[in-house]
DNA sequence: CTTCGTAGTGTATGCGTATGCACAAGCGAA
DNA sequence: TTCGCTTGTGCATACGCATACACTACGAAG
């Protein structure tokens, strides 16, 4: 049924090899002679089969990407850039979620011939780099840092972004600032946590206890948190949330509950993601450069896999905080 | 580097093929003989090669997804369901886009060792089901139906919704109807135009060509489609749109031009994504089993794969009207 | 006591490609 | 004329696993 390359040397009145380096332009290969292997090819609609290549060549160009969960808008908007830029490189990108437990997730990792993974899941507990490093697979972070198994990395640095968004909250007049933090077993939330607490102090302003909430990034979980921060009795005039995802929950929270935003509420997200331009949203977010980042990281790993010795290295990504509607001076006393 | 089933066996006191058979449970090998050979290859971290199994057995249990775009959120949403319910039966998913030209896809796709592949993108002049059938390579078609190539389906039967759809939006007094349809060239735009029509005529109303669009199915040309329809001199008091995605798009258009929705204009999708229920966007929509129908289809390749004689299967979706606060009476005259 | 079936395992081989090595032809320099 | 080098190609083989087939041991049936 299949075409194989002896199909083609038989055709071409050449050997197998000569057919194996003739498609992959090698040098030694004479000009006539490639002319006359790609024509037999194509008339007889070669493609060559990537078992037999990855067997023999002992890797695939194959990359995979492990993410969270793909409802979530967050990781649906860094697969495409990510596809694009190991499009552009020769490689391919394959795709893993977290539905399964830990330990088949990374045997999966490993058993798919990949030649390098980018972990973009958030969770500092997960085996996967352990594994991953046992069996001498290379692999990188994406948005997160190293836990226990140090390697490349990309993140979004959030300090410039939360300052400047401290310095406007201050300067709005509110007071009383809540939070719908990340899961605190995330670097990524962690980091977040850390910068925002630190830019409040420095504008004066303090989140307190009560104040914060946390959970997974997801709107559910943002919607959840925020409807339980609006029923204290003195709610939060402003909320941080975690990412742009959990922002969005805040905002359908305080429309179910007929708080007016920014009125009554100010929102402020992080990432800002597509969605959060838009006319109908206006979310006042932490931006960066999120597709630069997701680019960035599969030249990490390409880089890795081609050049092994090469020192480890964390691409940082500057934030700027961009205010829309979502944010405005408190009005309720 | 790697461990292979030839160190598991010397381990194990067994010969390769025992240690092969062992590891997939075949029968006609002894319970004494299977748990010795699963403790050796714990033992020593084997993991069998997905390349070396590829070429040896000739299939890869991997089943490729086409999608067109992924910043699409249509498609964000369907990736999740379709990669579960593979993983359910057992086979795993490689992402693939129309980012590069059209026959490059088509060889990516023969060329990745797929064992079936599901079409997901809607443009009725792609060569991949050319190419797909001459290599004899399974393949459906998701939410589009068969071009030129007779393959399995699954679509959304657009009738019942569209006709439920009419009926309250003549119930409520509308008569400049709109139209903010998908490209053409899509058989699922035709379908949709084809149900839209039929369902406002048994209503006593019409679609007027001045009141038409076409455009891709993203919110960014759902936005300008219906700029373009609110700066008629009598613009529609509600526009039909093709699917969600673009509807987003004509919310945005509606607030970008202080248009009040539903008060100015209503605005109706189709697929009930999950945000058309979020309180901040409360989508009237046509709504069908997305979830389902991404599950149907991993249903329909695998069974397509593992019993190739079986009879070529439409699966159609029925379709309900779901209304929310995007529809309401027309208010201006 | 022979024959046969069955359970369990090993042997041999193939899948399609890449690559180390051998080899032939051609050419320039000594 | 010989030697050594370059260029282009073929030969042999390896990659890791699955599978057809062969074989052994053993018990049941005749």
């Amino acid at each position: 049924m299949a075409v194989t390359s002896r199909d083609v040397a038989r055709l071409a009145g050449v050997s197998q090899p000569t057919v194996s380096r003739a498609l992959r332009d090698d040098p030694r290969v004479s000009e006539d002679t490639k002319r006359r292997v790609r024509e037999s090819a194509a008339l007889i609609g070669y493609v060559p089969s990537e078992a037999g290549r990855a067997l023999s060549s002992g890797h695939t160009r194959r990359i995979g990407l492990l993410v969270t969960d793909l409802d979530n808008q967050f990781y649906a908007h860094i697969i495409a850039p990510v596809h694009q830029e190991l499009e552009r490189l020769g490689y391919q990108l394959m795709l893993h979620t977290e539905s399964v437990d830990n330990e088949t997730v990374a045997e999966r990792l490993i058993s798919n011939g990949l030649d390098g993974v980018i972990l973009a899941t958030t969770t500092v507990d997960s085996v996967a780099p352990l594994r991953l490093r046992d069996r001498g697979l290379p692999f990188i972070y994406f948005n997160r840092t190293a836990s226990f198994v140090p390697a490349d990395a990309t993140t979004a640095a959030p300090t410039a972004g939360f300052v400047a968004a401290a310095t406007a909250v201050r300067d709005l007049g509110h007071t009383r600032i809540g939070a719908v933090l990340g899961p605190s077993n995330t670097s990524t939330a962690q980091a977040r946590e850390i910068a925002l607490r630190a830019a409040l102090a420095d504008c004066g302003l303090r989140l307190e206890q009560d104040y914060v909430r946390r959970g997974p990034f997801n709107t559910v979980s943002g919607d959840e948190a925020t409807t339980s921060l609006l029923n204290l009795q003195r709610p939060p005039t402003v909320i941080f949330c975690g990412n742009d995802v959990v922002a969005y929950g805040a905002l359908n929270a305080a429309r179910r509950g007929g708080v007016i935003v920014p009125d009554d509420l100010s929102v402020i997200g992080f990432d800002n993601l597509p969605a959060a331009d838009w006319p109908i949203i206006e979310l006042s977010t932490i931006a960066y450069d999120l597709v630069g980042m997701a680019r960035a990281a599969a030249g990490l790993i390409v880089g890795r896999i081609e050049n092994p010795g090469s020192e480890v290295s964390h691409v940082e990504f500057e934030t700027a905080f961009i205010q829309r509607g979502t944010l405005a001076a408190p009005m309720s006393r």
